[in-house]
DNA sequence: TTGACATGTGACAGGTTGTCGCCTAATATA
DNA sequence: TATATTAGGCGACAACCTGTCACATGTCAA
């Protein structure tokens, strides 16, 4: 987490940091981005930045956070609106983010995701693990929607559901994107209605 | 890929280094596993490492393919023993392969997975996706046990499930074992039921 | 004015990586 | 046997990176 120095810094300062720090993860994956780059492209002493955040990942998960913040408000607003209907609500958000990531302050954020894949976690799953995204959702998911058998089902499900939409919004930067949302469409019939060959005496009309 | 070279070298050699790079991979995650370390813990002089491998990724994905095709012959074998079972296959892997980190050369491999989450790609997905296993394990699957509804169901089912197994695994390293094994048979059973409530029409028994 | 404290700053030590020219040993050719 | 050719061994080196630390500067309260 930045420090409260950082948040004391004149905005403009700030926002030029964080710009920087963006175009260079941007720029190349994350193993290979250098603080030095970030620094001198923001016009900021070495000793300042590391005075704001203790080192590279602090500031990376930052900015991954600051944009989780949004998505998780998102989700919520979406859940409202679908009636409580999980599926629908992950269906809606990624055409949400889509589109935001197409333009704007967030647009960036796409390809950083799709250079450093295996960041997606860290994208969409809180700090404290996905159990404390889906407890401050939980009230808005309708449950009579869906057939759980254990305690721990809609965790599982959820933890299922982030983890594909993570995956399908990182393809779709690469492949043409109704595929990708074609893709998302299938994996959620999928999981709502099972992949096992129901039993010949419960067939459906 | 290691070169030709690499393969030329004696075995002792050969595995001396391996083994250096599997120790130092335990020791720390991989951003923070240095080249040097291992070099020197193997005696091999620096410049004839860069003639085996390219890098320290080239290595790593080296230690993971070979283990991931110890697997997918593994997985072949189990589907044949379950008649096709997709579910049932993967659900007996898992016990295989806490098995085998248990002891053995592979011991040191469930660590480096812990300690490096965000490599489980590697380990499961061949470098040309997620595709290329299923390709040459498709004939074993029965799909008469299956509800596919489209062409690519099927490898969207075995996503799906590869990493859900990959994240059990890893889970399965700091919780207690059977608890780990008890999320994998939940999430199984998601997928196989579905997760959408059943209309009241087709109740089963 | 003076002190106390937060913050800015860049040189520095200690580490990393990949390369490159040189050397050795083994094998093929005359 | 003498010589050419080639694969491989080797380690010094340049170029880079990171995190720290002693010191400079600014700011507010007494």
């Amino acid at each position: 987490m930045p420090s409260t120095t950082f948040y004391n810094l004149p905005p403009e300062k700030r926002e030029r940091l964080l710009a920087a720090a963006r175009a260079e993860f941007v720029r190349v994956p994350y193993e290979e981005a250098s603080v030095n780059r970030i620094i001198q492209a923001a016009g900021i002493p070495r000793g300042s930045f590391y005075m704001y955040f203790t080192d590279k990942e602090d500031l990376f998960r930052h900015l991954m956070e600051c944009y989780a913040r949004l998505l998780e408000e998102r989700m919520a607003q979406l859940l409202d609106r679908n009636g409580g209907d999980l599926f629908a609500a992950f269906l809606e958000l990624f055409d949400h983010i889509r589109g935001v990531w197409r333009q704007g302050e967030y647009r960036e954020i796409g390809q950083i995701l799709c250079r450093n894949r295996q960041m997606q976690p860290w994208l969409f799953l809180d700090r404290a693990g996905p159990e404390a995204v889906l407890n401050r959702l939980r009230d808005r998911v309708d449950l009579s929607r869906l057939d759980l058998q254990t305690e721990t089902d809609l965790s599982d499900l959820f933890h299922l559901l982030v983890t594909t939409l993570a995956g399908t919004l990182v393809t779709a930067q690469t492949v043409r994107e109704e595929e990708a949302r074609a893709r998302l469409v299938r994996v959620l019939g999928i999981l709502q209605r099972g992949a096992a060959s129901k039993a010949p005496s419960c067939e459906e009309a």
